[in-house]
DNA sequence: CTATAACTCTCAA
DNA sequence: CTAACGTTGAGAGTTATAG
């Protein structure tokens, strides 16, 4: 069996540059929510030396000096091409595992007699003519070394030209190359395990396969033992077929001003359950608990911390928008303190069971809300999330996230359609 | 004491 | 002018608690 896993090349960044050609060859960054972290960086961002996930007001100085251009995030469109992206990579495979926005692993078994470096480069080829989108692509016979080839094949090592087959390489030059990466790069192996790892002299990508996986488990877990055996070749980790229901859905937000009343709170948080009630009916569950969690800016030192959070129990399970925030707002109130400066608040629906068999109350005096549900999510599908909305999100917008410096709705909008001039026609416009 | 629940830590994109 | 730092979800392992 052969896994490929197909990425997409600064994924956000690229979405920006396929409608505003004008950012080719520019350095651009995308920013975080409340514009506050770079999240995506084109390759002349990060030959600047703009890194991952740095705050971006640290760069801006710089930023201005080389005339980076930064975009807030435009998840909307994100969503969109990356579902027009799976769709045509689901072309090249009966089995694909969609992982992430801007990646995918396809199973590849009966493809044996394939030249995949050839393959790869065609569908590279098909996705940039199709959706003008750049993607890396790495072969290898378990899902791990697939990433790692993957990581290859952006970087241009072993001569790869956005593919990278791992499985057309010798033992011997699979050792040599992979003696040269060190083990941040592998899947699975965060900031915790490269530093304990280093500190026993564990540091490039070959040490780490050749060191006993038993031994391995015994002084560090499971999960490890199971990276290095995929790492060795041995399939440990398989396709998943279709993504399992959510155990729980989780919203929050930071804010974009500090919030220091109840009220701009409360509207954040029924937001919040609007957001997840949503998913969790679109998946046919019913939650059982509901955690309020709000804090304080804990960046800001000087200033009064406050991070309380609450996790009340749904006495009778539902998916219900009106009947969940009522319990929210309740628990928010239970935690609110005044006097302090909030700046982020979430909500998190867990205890999920299934809708269908979920067990009523027999006794119950909670009036069904499941048709008002459907109308609502209906029109808000249609017409855009937060149509259709319940009072107690209020029109407060106090807490909003800051989104400064957003493109347009290029695919997902009439309106965001770029305007065309013809004479004094205006094509493009919704009316 | 065991089974489970609840919580913490780590990782990923 | 100043201050300014993401979101969502899973799983393993550990600790607390109930029976």
């Amino acid at each position: 069996m052969t896994f490929a896993l197909i990425d997409g090349n600064n994924f956000y960044v690229s979405c920006e540059r396929v409608f505003n050609p004008k950012l080719e060859g520019r350095p651009v960054v995308v920013l975080s929510n409340n514009d506050g972290c770079a999240v995506s960086r084109s390759a002349e961002a990060r030959a600047l030396g703009i890194k991952m996930a740095v705050p971006w007001f640290q760069m801006k100085d710089m930023a201005k000096k080389h005339g980076i251009v930064a975009l807030s995030s435009n998840y909307a469109l994100y969503a969109d091409m990356s579902s027009r992206m799976m769709s045509v990579l689901a072309q090249f495979s009966p089995d694909q595992e969609i992982y992430s926005i801007d990646e995918c692993f396809l199973g590849l078994a009966g493809f044996e007699h394939y030249d995949l470096a050839a393959y790869g480069q065609e569908i590279r080829a098909r996705v940039r003519k199709w959706l003008g989108l750049p993607v890396s692509i790495g072969f290898a016979p378990t899902k791990t070394l697939a990433k790692m080839a993957n990581n290859c094949a952006k970087k241009g090592l072993a001569g790869a030209n956005g593919v990278c087959d791992f499985g057309r390489m010798s033992e011997s030059e699979l050792s040599r190359l992979l003696s040269t990466i060190g083990i941040r790069e592998i899947w699975g192996v965060g900031a915790q395990l490269t530093k304990q790892l280093t500190d026993r002299g564990i540091t490039s990508v070959e040490a780490l396969r050749t060191t006993d996986a038993k031994v391995l488990r015994r002084e560090f877990s499971v999960v490890l033992e199971r990276t290095v055996t995929e790492l060795n070749g041995i399939p440990c980790i398989d396709m998943e077929e279709s993504a399992p229901d959510k155990q729980q859905i989780m919203s929050s937000r930071s804010f974009g001003d500090y919030v220091t009343e109840l009220e701009p709170l409360s509207a954040a948080v029924a937001s919040f359950i609007a957001i997840a009630a949503e998913k969790l009916r679109s998946q046919g569950s019913v939650a059982g608990m509901v955690n309020v969690f709000i804090r304080t800016n804990t960046f800001a030192e000087n200033q009064k911390q406050y991070q309380p959070s609450v996790t009340l129990p749904i006495p009778e399970p539902t998916s219900d928008t009106l009947a969940l925030t009522s319990i929210a707002l309740k628990g928010l109130r239970g935690i609110f303190k005044s006097g302090y400066s909030y700046k982020k608040a979430g909500i998190t629906l867990m205890d999920l069971s299934d809708g269908s068999t979920a067990q009523p109350d027999m006794f119950s005096t909670a009036r069904d809300n499941t048709k008002l549900m459907a109308v609502m999510d209906r029109i808000n599908t249609q017409w855009g999330r937060g149509t259709l909305h319940s009072a107690a999100e209020g029109i407060s917008n106090g807490w909003k996230t800051k989104r400064e410096r957003m493109s347009q709705e290029f695919t997902t909008s009439w309106s965001g359609l770029p305007v065309v001039r013809v004479g004094s026609v205006r094509a493009g416009s919704n009316g």
